[in-house]
RNA sequence: GGGGGCAUGGCGGAAUGGUAGACGCAGCGGACUUAAAAUCCGCAGGUCGCAAGACUGUGGGGGUUCAAGUCCCCCUGCCCCCA
């Protein structure tokens, strides 16, 4: 007898790899035949090891490129690489690498180890960002945007990370003011900068976001919240001097609520705002000028948050309300941001929390002019009230209702010159400029006589210069390269400096899923015909911190190359798939914060420091260093191989949501997949063969309705044993649940369950079934199998001598005639409760089902011989009897 | 403060308004073995009961329905986004 061989991964994984890499089995197909449909993962930062975050990320996306491919789709699944970032700069100045050699040998080892995992990328088509072939059509990109007045420099107050030394965008700095990077607290800064001018597209960015509906919509509803339109009015207020007199000049606010415009006691300019310096009374110059240093100093959560203390100081300038004539004093406060709306907003202590909390902390008055509909009471007692109203107090306005007011009062402010409707947005411009090294260079030229000149297009790339000294400190190196930034101006010949700021990494991921449709263009970014073939993404995978920047980024890039004509749709992403993170197992000591790596827990039931003796607490959380909590995926490959680690991660949980690491767990899959290699070797033993099997997708072929050979098309309902009946059932019950769950919302965890199904059902029908019903079922099994764990799927599938890689078969059809059954059993209810079962014929109709319920035992007992004073009947599920 | 989401065994998680807990992990019992590992078979929400079975059970409270984890209202707790 042979000695049955036993699962070993590490030694057919490597070997599958290099087949079909041979076999060119993951190309993306160039001919025509078949629907296109680009399966994308967020492509990751090279930081030179792969994390469990980027595994769970590529293995869902694998999985549906590969089921889409046996479903007859033409896939294009590529890979590429977001290479700009301060890491390999920060590399330079620690270890003096150079950081385009770091940061290759980096994408050399990654590019490794996603290979491990078996993914049917299509590495003809890999991308770099800091290549130049690719940045080249970045810099290309910019200046298109700059040709549509798109692209814009202006002193602004930015945010300065102290840490990366370099300025950032808004949604680069989180809620407490902090970098998404380094994690400092930011600085506010007067800087030059160059900007993209998304604010352009808010409306159609927001407006469009309805029709993602393959997207989630709490990602729907963050961009939305991140656009913050709101529709009110800007209204102007005249500064008045001294005697009271108009002086023309003027202060713009904005405002949602004109409605309350007569309840103003006083203005307020952001300390940033270019009129302070201007208004600011002698008297007053000192305490303004500490005030606004103080300021500067704060985070913008800080500044406007409704319970922090509201400060301010008075400017000594006074202006006249424009409806009433009324003297109102200028104050400059904190809770008022120089970016947002005018940098100005009117106070009404009576009807704005922050106002009321500001007048009563420096003694300005309140006076109410909203007040609830259908009442004449002071509806505010130690607090701003908020809500829509009706107006009093208010001239002619009285009596309005605060919707009305809001529309009349703008109307009058137009009629009179003194303001007029406007749409406010949340948004701001995207600050591009970097003062780093390791970016896309901005392709301009900066000339005395010329102004800012754009490189000719034909003379891009603006190469990033090699072989740079890195201090750490002071101004980028670019600045410093003299030969390289000075040039000649392209358009007068006359001596000029090149721009030194490089861009945002954000530019570089924000198109790089276009390049892909045609990676290799020397002439054009990506051709319109190709991109508008493989675009927009069928299907994106990625985490949900992109939520905002790169997602609502890529979406403006693609409006506005749309507007320029270089391709033809509206929306980048059709389907997003936000993953959840991967968590691992974390101890903690609770008395000293310190992190315990779990190596060094003794007693894993009853966790203790090892040094300190005390209870450690147990949790999880996302893997990171300085919590010890990190699983390597290389070692867990060694281990199991890398069918094992993509099984468990798809089955621990479902794929948005958070998955928690548990090595019992991913024993557990290994041991299915051992299930799996001996069900296969015990029909192998049984002489069972594939090879019979005609179901490969070929170009172009009409989908087949029946899968299998001959023998199995011939199977008679009436000639197979009950054992066979069933495991025809439980075969095409997987085939049809298993398609169902990656279609569209995708349940890997729950089609893995199916998997585990079937194979248990397997195991007990198997042996006794025949060979044109066992075979039916080994090859559906395998088929099946093939997305999650594509390395012992093939393997098998050759043992058995599949004909062709099992990855060109065709993703099987569910045999409606194999899941019908003879009797069913129908649950009986009395008063909707559960009180047992009855076989009946499955065809009988809602008669029949009552009288077989009536008569039962159960019914018998529990009804004592009195007729039901209702009957509920499901066909095919219950009867329910009411007494 | 506003908006959104979530809450199911010891654990991860399943359940088109129709037998709650699929599938797995951990656990327990048994077989095989000199023994262990591996493997195989079986048990398993809780309470009461020898058992048959009954009662109870999806964060808490109400409601709609023949029937609610699922739909509606209120509350509590946790998470996310915005302020």
């Amino acid at each position: 007898m042979k000695e049955p061989s036993r699962y070993r991964p590490e030694q057919i994984e490597s070997s599958w790899q290099r087949a079909w890499a041979e076999q060119e089995l993951d190309r993306t197909p160039t001919e025509a035949g078949g629907e296109p449909f680009f399966a994308l993962s967020m492509f990751p930062y090279p930081s030179g090891n792969l994390h469990m975050g980027h595994v769970r990320n590529y293995v869902i996306t694998d999985v549906i490129a590969r089921t889409a491919r046996m479903r007859g789709r033409q896939v294009l699944h590529p890979m590429g690489w977001d290479a700009f970032g301060l890491p390999a700069e920060n590399a330079a100045i620690e270890r003096g690498v150079e950081p385009g050699a770091w940061t290759d040998k980096n994408i050399a080892a990654m590019r490794q180890q996603l290979q491990q995992l078996g993914l049917s990328i299509d590495w003809t088509r890999e991308l770099t960002t800091c290549h130049s072939d690719y940045y080249r059509w970045t810099q290309w990109l910019f200046l298109q945007f700059l040709e549509a007045g798109l692209a814009y420099r202006r002193e602004a107050t930015v945010n300065w990370d102290p840490v990366d030394q370099t300025v950032l965008a808004n949604e680069q700095v989180d809620g407490e003011g902090r970098s998404w990077r380094s994690g400092a607290l930011v600085e506010k800064r007067q800087l030059r900068q160059w900007f993209l001018k998304i604010t352009a597209y808010a409306d159609q960015l927001l407006d469009d976001l309805p029709q993602l509906d393959g997207w989630p919509e709490r990602v729907r509803t963050m961009q939305a919240n991140w656009i913050g339109r709101s529709r009110g009015a800007e209204l102007q207020f005249e500064l008045v001097d001294a005697d009271g007199q108009g002086t023309g000049e003027l202060i713009t606010v904005f405002t949602t609520r004109a409605d309350t415009l007569f309840g103003v006691s006083y203005l307020v300019l952001a300390p940033e705002h270019p009129l302070v310096a201007k208004l600011t009374s002698s008297d007053q110059a000192t305490a303004v000028q500490a005030f606004c240093d103080l300021v500067s100093r704060q985070s913008e959560q800080e500044r406007t948050a409704e319970d922090s203390p509201k400060r301010g100081v008075s400017i000594g300038a006074q202006v006249r309300n424009p409806a009433n004539g009324e003297l109102l004093p200028v104050w400059i406060a904190d809770y008022v941001l120089a970016e947002y709306g005018t940098g100005a907003v009117m106070g009404v202590p009576a009807h704005d929390q922050r106002d009321f909390l500001f007048a009563r902390r420096y003694e300005l008055p309140v006076r109410q002019v909203i007040i609830p509909e259908g009442s004449d009471e002071h509806a505010y007692a130690g607090g701003a009230w908020t809500e829509a109203g009706v107006l009093i107090h208010s001239g002619r306005f009285d009596g309005l209702a605060s919707s009305k007011a809001k529309d009349a009062i703008t109307q009058t402010a137009a009629a009179e010159g003194w303001g007029s409707a406007k749409v406010q947005y949340r948004l701001r411009d995207w600050l591009i400029s970097r003062q780093r090294y390791w970016g896309c260079p901005i392709p301009v030229i900066h000339c005395q006589a010329c102004d800012v000149v754009p490189v000719p297009a034909e003379q891009l790339p603006v190469e990033l210069p090699r072989q740079v000294a890195f201090s750490g400190k002071g101004a980028s190196p670019l600045a410093q390269l003299d030969d390289w930034v000075q040039v000649n101006c392209p358009c007068c010949g006359q001596p000029a400096r090149r721009e030194t700021d490089t861009m945002d990494t954000f530019m570089c991921s924000s198109w790089y899923y276009l390049r892909y449709s045609d990676p290799h263009n020397t002439s054009l970014p990506f051709e319109r015909s190709k991109v508008d073939q493989w675009l927009p993404v069928d299907q994106y995978v990625g985490g949900i911190e992109h939520a905002i920047l790169h997602l609502l980024y890529s979406r403006f890039f693609t409006k506005v190359l749309r507007d320029r004509g270089l391709l033809g749709f509206d929306e980048p992403f059709t389907r997003l798939l936000t993953q959840g993170m991967v968590q691992g197992i974390t101890y903690k000591n609770p008395r000293s914060g310190k992190y315990i790596a779990p190596a060094d827990v003794a007693n894993p039931d009853d966790p203790r420091d090892p040094i300190t003796g005390d209870g450690l607490d147990v949790f999880y959380e996302k893997m990171s260093k300085s919590k010890y909590n990190g699983v390597d995926p290389a070692k867990v490959i060694d281990r199991y191989g890398a069918d094992t680690a993509r099984m468990f991660i798809l089955f621990k949980a479902p794929p948005e949501k958070d998955l928690e690491w548990d090595d019992a767990d991913v024993e557990g899959q290994f041991r299915f997949l051992q299930r799996i290699w001996r069900l296969v070797e015990a029909a192998e033993a049984r002489s069972l063969r594939l090879d019979g099997w005609d179901n490969a997708v070929a170009p172009g072929k009409a989908q087949a309705t029946i899968n299998g050979p001959a023998a199995v098309r011939l199977i008679q309902g009436d000639q197979l044993s009950p054992g066979e009946c069933e495991l025809r059932r439980a075969v095409h019950t997987a085939i049809q649940a298993i398609s169902d769950d990656l279609s569209g919302d995708y349940q890997f965890n729950t089609a893995i369950a199916e998997l585990m199904k079937l194979s248990n059902a397997m195991g007990e029908q198997l042996e006794a079934a025949s060979p044109a019903v066992a075979s039916e079922a080994l090859a559906s099994l395998l088929i099946l199998l093939a997305p999650f764990a594509p390395h012992l799927a093939e393997e098998l599938w050759q043992k058995l001598g599949g004909e062709g890689s099992i990855h060109r078969q065709r993703w099987p059809a569910a045999d409606p005639a194999a899941l019908l059954r003879d009797t069913i059993p129908l649950v009986i209810q009395i008063k909707g409760k559960v009180r047992g079962n009855l076989e009946v014929p499955a065809n009988a109709d809602k008669a029949t089902l009552e009288k077989l319920a009536l008569e039962s035992d159960v019914a018998l007992r529990w009804l004592e011989g009195k007729p039901p004073s209702r009957v509920i009947v499901v066909p095919g599920k219950l009867v329910n009897l009411v007494p």
